[in-house]
DNA sequence: TAGTGGTCTAGACCACTCC
DNA sequence: GAGTGGTCTAGACCACTAA
């Protein structure tokens, strides 16, 4: 079996529509980093021009992609890769970290990581096979020094390759932007499964808890631009100040 | 000050884009029923002459709102209203009220109706004016006689004034439903915060816990069509076996 | 076979940004 | 003023549904 890699050139479909099969080229190109965020694509009518169809066309496939989030377009500017902004999107939930209304990220400290398999429960949210190699980080992250969030997450082991060879001390506080960086994955969704339950000994600790303390477990499977499993995550935290916010539909 | 109602046609702006204006027609035309679930809209090429532009033009109206899940269409059948299903979207979150994975609706208890003002906090929410008539609804939500979940609710009398006039032992399990029915009003999207807290004595006795047991409460913004308010609700149910799931972005 | 939505063209003019 | 995306036209042909 041939692990994907995120750089080979989607295979597009002859039969699918042409504003389809432009819409992945674009994708391929824009994971094969062939646009820096900040820099303008070509222009509608140049891309027109380069695939062969008329402008129209083209932008159906850019309206798709505007919609995934993946560009941004400006009028009498361009169109442009979108950054990812963490503090917005995934990131908003933790808003009850600020008191003040600031969003502040939790300073991050990864205190494992290990070569594994991915265990069944995990595997079948990720839908991959159990018993796949995986990379398993421990991580807490806290505010002030004090700890907010203990953190048990799983990578398939093909896909994240590149950061075994990355001191964790060098992670920084956020993961996504070290994904993209290092193993060009781009996580652009999630689901997630909230729930509570009383802290264990180990969390306790972790968190600086009485061990019974009601606690949030969160299940988080991150999702990539092609709607895959990237990432499974759980992370706990204090059922005490606890926020979390969604928009639905 | 004049109560808006969900009837009169939005006044939708000339300077708006063509297709912009056609949406505005097209769901002030779906709020006043002008098409029954089931039947088709006319077709595109009709609606293209009704209002005087390109069917391109009207195939971008029919887009967005297909994009909000207003609309249905169904290549070689037609454009349909769609029934939402309160199921599969608003309903989805309570996914661990069912132990077996089926989805089950609990019975709904309606403990008191009411004609009050909007408190401070919850007109702050729903973006209206403090001490603004108001109806509010408490009740209870049980399986098989157990009760799950403790709801206080608050809605804008001037909107649903209709609701008044029905027995509350009539409303049935699911609000949502009714209100589209009486009140011509359709609830599409909503905002949620989740947070935990002991129970206080009064909620304990509803929900049959220990006083002081962890509870998590749900607050909720439900929006309408065009992204208004239409409802304030705060729900409370036992952590114990709580499970909540939703997909972001 | 007739009618529907799905895709696509090859332009046009407008609104906006930047120089 | 030159260049960008935003809107819009007036068609065309294709894929699918239902009688």
């Amino acid at each position: 079996m041939t692990p994907p890699s995120p750089f080979s050139p989607a295979p597009s479909d002859d039969r699918l529509p042409r504003y389809h099969r432009i819409r992945d080229a674009l994708q391929s190109e824009i994971a094969a980093h062939t646009w820096r965020p900040g820099q303008p694509l070509p222009t509608e009518t140049e891309l027109a021009k380069n695939h062969g169809v008329s402008i129209g066309t083209v932008r159906k496939a850019v309206d798709s992609l505007v919609a995934d989030g993946v560009l941004e377009r400006f009028q009498g500017k361009g169109t442009f890769i979108r950054r990812p902004d963490f503090q917005s999107s995934l990131f908003r939930f933790f808003r009850h970290l600020s008191v003040d209304g600031t969003v502040r990220i939790p300073e991050s400290r990864i205190l494992k990581r290990e070569e594994t398999t991915m265990p069944a429960a995990v595997a079948t949210a990720m839908n991959c096979s159990p018993g796949a190699a995986a990379i398993r980080l421990l991580r807490v992250r806290s505010l002030d020094g004090k700890p907010l969030l203990a953190e048990d997450i799983f990578l398939p082991r093909a896909r994240f390759a590149p950061l075994l060879d990355i001191d964790p001390r060098e992670f920084g506080d956020l993961l996504y932007p070290l994904y993209e960086q290092y193993c060009g994955v781009i996580v652009t969704s999630a689901r997630e499964t909230l729930s509570a339950e009383a802290a264990t000994v180990r969390h306790a600790k972790l968190l600086e808890l009485e061990p019974g303390a009601p606690v949030i477990v969160i299940e988080r499977v991150a999702l990539g631009l092609d709607r895959h499993p990237l990432e499974w995550r759980q992370s706990r935290g204090s059922a005490d100040q606890f926020r979390y916010h969604v928009e639905i539909r």
